[in-house]
DNA sequence: AGCCATAGTGTCAACGTTGACAGGCAGGCT
DNA sequence: AGCCTGCCTGTCAACGTTGACACTATGGCT
């Protein structure tokens, strides 16, 4: 165990590929008694239709038909992992409005599995998911591997986010003066750009530079999405 | 070890009080080599000033001297956890900017420490951090108890959430409208009411209405500031 | 000295938002 | 049947936002 992670820290220390630090997950997981494993990675935004990214083992027939029936808007838990820090068990009762996705996924060979959320300061969510297809999950072995479980999901999202996420949000490197933070927080609060002025001391015609300046660095329709976006991705 | 997760998770699970929780944590903190043990939150909003929770077993003077002082807004290891995932340990030249505050802590006691952040989908960040006053901190033995660190912390977290949230955060009750949140996901896209009217079918006056009372359920100044608290929240 | 980012300011017209008025229709609960 | 909620619609006036025009000034970098 002690090897793992040397190995793992070292690898997402020194920036990996995002293949190679997924091989070296997923030979964790294996010596975790685990054939497959699955790292799913989703940006904050666009609310509608949110950015992903997902690298895993399992069959490719079964990675083709999950992508072309779109299960992944469906999928429990992914559902679960947008709301929660908490480890997930598959179960039919998870899966009871999903029977479709439940059985092809066994048939599959994805009989018993386990996901670990993650979320980090930029907003981007993250999923660890350990699976395989014979020996049912019972609650000793779910106690026994949860501290592994939970450093694993957190090590890879770290290590992956590295590399994914300037990929997948690109604005993250927008660059804003001290003023347009200022000025995206207190719209942020709902102050109209005229109580802005008076809270900074500063005309109305300036706080809207600012804004319109913040506005465009983060590529946003208007000032109220670029008020989210700062908020969504930790700026404020 | 062991014993550790059955009654710490035991104790998350029934809710315990706060006081309580924290105390099974300082406790598993003391059985790895800490004194001091602390657990502070922070909700995603107001955005200025934003609401904190904080527990710990520090001295007493120390905690009011951190408290007068403003010392939350200034620690470099708060700063931290609002930008990163990984754990960060207590050196000299993280308190390079701040060195009254990391000269009052040692004098304190508080000379050897790390810290833990922690990110839910609610927008809460948490830190653990785990100090004593001898014995400095090195590789070896961070890397021995960096699993224990991090689910350590997410238990914590995942507990305190469970009963400071509702305190902090009373909006995360509103119940929301499948139509309230669409249209409020469209604002967030930067979409005016009449390209949200067009995208969804109804007439402008429609989309104002829903906005309306969205924003109505969750106390916010404007349609801004709802999308955004919605946004932050996860409500999206 | 010239360039650039940041910060500050003004005006004006077109467009978007908000609040207060006033109303209808469908489905679930008592 | 009466009530509530969610959803839908209209008008109008006051207020807020956006973009395009034009201009000043400071401080850091080359």
């Amino acid at each position: 165990m002690k090897a793992w992670q040397e190995e793992l820290l070292q690898g997402s220390i020194s920036a990996l590929s995002e293949q190679e630090l997924f091989n070296r997950v997923a030979r964790i997981a294996r010596d975790l008694g685990f054939d497959y494993c699955a790292y799913g990675l989703r940006a904050p935004y666009p609310f509608s239709q949110p950015r992903t990214v997902m690298i895993n083992n399992y069959p490719d027939h079964w990675q083709a038909r999950y992508r072309d029936r779109g299960y992944l808007a469906v999928d429990p838990t992914v559902q679960h992992a947008l709301r929660s820090l908490q480890p997930l068990v598959w179960s039919d009762s998870l899966f009871a409005r999903t029977p479709e996705l439940w059985e092809e996924a066994r048939a599959a060979g994805l009989a018993f599995g386990w996901a670990q959320p993650c979320r980090d300061a930029t907003g981007v969510s993250g999923m660890l998911t350990l699976a395989r297809s014979a020996e049912a999950l019972h609650a000793t072995e779910l106690a026994d591997k949860q501290m592994e479980m939970i450093w694993l999901a957190q090590s890879a999202h770290v290590g992956m986010a590295r590399s994914v996420v300037p990929r997948l949000l690109p604005e993250m490197r927008a660059k804003l003066s001290a003023r347009e933070i200022e000025m995206l927080r207190w719209t942020a609060e709902g102050k109209t750009s005229s109580e802005i002025a008076d809270l900074a001391n500063i005309s109305k015609r300036t706080a809207d530079f600012h804004l319109n300046n913040a506005t465009a660095k983060l590529n946003a329709a208007n000032k109220t999405a670029a008020a989210i976006m700062a908020a969504v991705l930790g700026l404020l």
